[in-house]
DNA sequence: ACACTATGAGTAA
DNA sequence: TACTCCTAGTGTC
C-alpha cells in the first residue's frame, strides 16, 4: 500500500485538516505514550512528505517522522475535506471510512487505508455508537491525533518518533530526490549521476531511497517494464536519456498515482478498460504481481525471482 | 488455532 | 544473507 504516492497524498490531507490547528495526542496501543504527550495541546504548523518519509512540524521543535513501512496506515474520520480524487484504493474488497464533511454530507473516504467500517452497525449497537466523537479505536492504534473536527488514527508504522529540526535534517540529508519536491533539473541530474557511476543492477537502484526516493517494489517493477530494462542491468551500462527517462517516468506516475490514489501504472487506458483497472488490483499493472501470466505485450511468462530479498517481477521478452 | 503474506528498512553476522 | 520489527487479512487445518 505504502509507495511515494500515499504518503504524499496523507501529508496533504494532514495540510487540510491539521496544519494551524491544536491537536491533542495519545497512544491508544500505548507505544507511543511518551511521544504523544509530548505533541498532546500543541499546534501542528506543517505536514510534508518526501519519498516515503512523512514529517509534521508542532509549534516548540518537536517534529514526528512516521515511516509506515510494509503495512503501516492512516486512518482518517470526521471532517476529512480534501481536494483529492475520491476513487477508492480500497473499494473492492476493504471497506472504507464514512467521512461527513463540515456541510454533514457523506462520503466515503479514499485517503490512507480504511479498513474498518462505521456504516453497520453490530446488532444490539446504540445509533450513538455510530456517531460517537471521538470514534472508538479499532485494532492496534499507535497514535491518534485529534482536532475538534478530524481524528488520524496512525497504525503499525515501522517509524514513528518525535525529534527536532536537527534530527529531521539528518533524515532528510540521507533521502534522494523525489520529483515532487525536488522539481528542477538539478533533482534529474542527481539521479541520472547516481546511476551512471553505480555497477549495481538499476532494479537495486530504483529501491535505494538515497538514489531516489518514495519508489516501491510496485512502482519498481513497473517503471523497469515501461522502460523496457532488464532489472539486472548495471545503473553504469544506461545511457544518460534511457536514466532520464526513468527519473521522468517516476514522476508522472508518482502525480498520477497522488491524483488518483492509486499506483495506475498503466495510464492512457479509457473506458471500460479504465474502470477495470480502477475497481481491480489484477488490471492494473503491466508485470507487478503477474508471475506466470503471459506478458500484456509479447506473451511471454512473467519472471518473478527474489531480488534483495523482495519479489522482482519482469518480462524476459519485453525487458533488456 | 495456526500459517502465511504484504507496496520496508535497519542491524547483525 | 539472515534476522528483526510492526499489523491485518486471507487461507488452511
Amino acid at each position: 500500500m505504502p509507495e511515494g504516492h500515499s504518503v504524499h497524498r496523507i501529508a496533504r490531507q494532514f495540510e487540510a485538516n491539521f496544519a494551524g490547528r491544536t491537536v491533542s495526542a495519545s497512544s491508544p496501543q500505548g507505544r507511543f505514550t511518551v511521544g504523544a504527550a509530548e505533541i498532546d495541546g500543541r499546534r501542528m504548523l506543517r505536514t510534508f512528505a518526501v519519498g516515503k518519509q512523512m514529517f509534521a512540524e508542532f509549534e516548540g521543535d518537536a517534529w514526528l517522522r512516521v515511516h509506515l513501512g510494509m503495512y503501516g496506515a492512516w486512518d482518517f474520520a470526521g471532517d476529512v475535506s480534501t481536494t483529492l480524487g475520491q476513487t477508492g484504493e480500497y473499494s473492492t474488497r476493504r471497506p472504507q471510512v464514512r467521512i461527513e464533511d463540515s456541510r454533514g454530507e457523506t462520503s466515503l473516504s479514499s485517503i490512507g487505508a480504511p479498513r474498518r467500517t462505521r456504516l453497520r452497525m453490530a446488532e444490539g449497537e446504540q445509533e450513538s455508537e455510530l456517531t460517537a466523537w471521538p470514534p472508538e479505536p479499532v485494532g492496534a492504534v499507535r497514535l491518534r491525533l485529534l482536532t475538534d473536527a478530524t481524528c488520524a488514527d496512525l497504525r503499525g508504522p515501522t517509524a514513528c518518533e518525535l525529534l527536532d529540526a536537527a534530527a529531521v535534517e539528518r533524515h532528510l540529508a540521507k533521502l534522494g530526490p523525489d520529483p515532487l519536491v525536488d522539481r528542477g533539473r538539478a533533482a534529474e541530474e542527481r539521479f541520472v549521476s547516481r546511476v551512471a557511476g553505480k555497477r549495481t543492477p538499476i532494479g537495486i537502484l530504483l529501491m535505494d531511497q538515497s538514489v531516489v526516493a518514495g519508489i516501491g517494489n510496485v512502482y519498481r517493477a513497473e517503471i523497469l517494464f515501461r522502460a523496457g530494462i532488464d532489472p539486472h542491468r548495471p545503473g553504469s551500462s544506461l545511457s544518460e536519456d534511457t536514466a532520464r527517462g526513468l527519473w521522468r517516468d517516476w514522476a508522472k506516475l508518482l502525480k498520477i498515482g497522488v491524483e488518483v490514489g492509486q499506483m495506475m501504472t498503466i495510464d492512457g487506458l479509457r473506458g471500460k478498460r479504465k474502470a477495470d483497472a480502477l475497481r481491480n488490483r489484477d488490471d492494473r499493472h503491466w508485470v507487478y504481481g503477474r508471475a506466470g501470466l503471459p506478458c500484456r505485450v509479447c506473451g511471454t511468462t512473467v519472471a518473478l525471482e527474489e531480488m534483495q530479498a523482495r519479489k522482482l517481477y519482469w518480462c524476459p521478452g519485453c525487458q533488456h
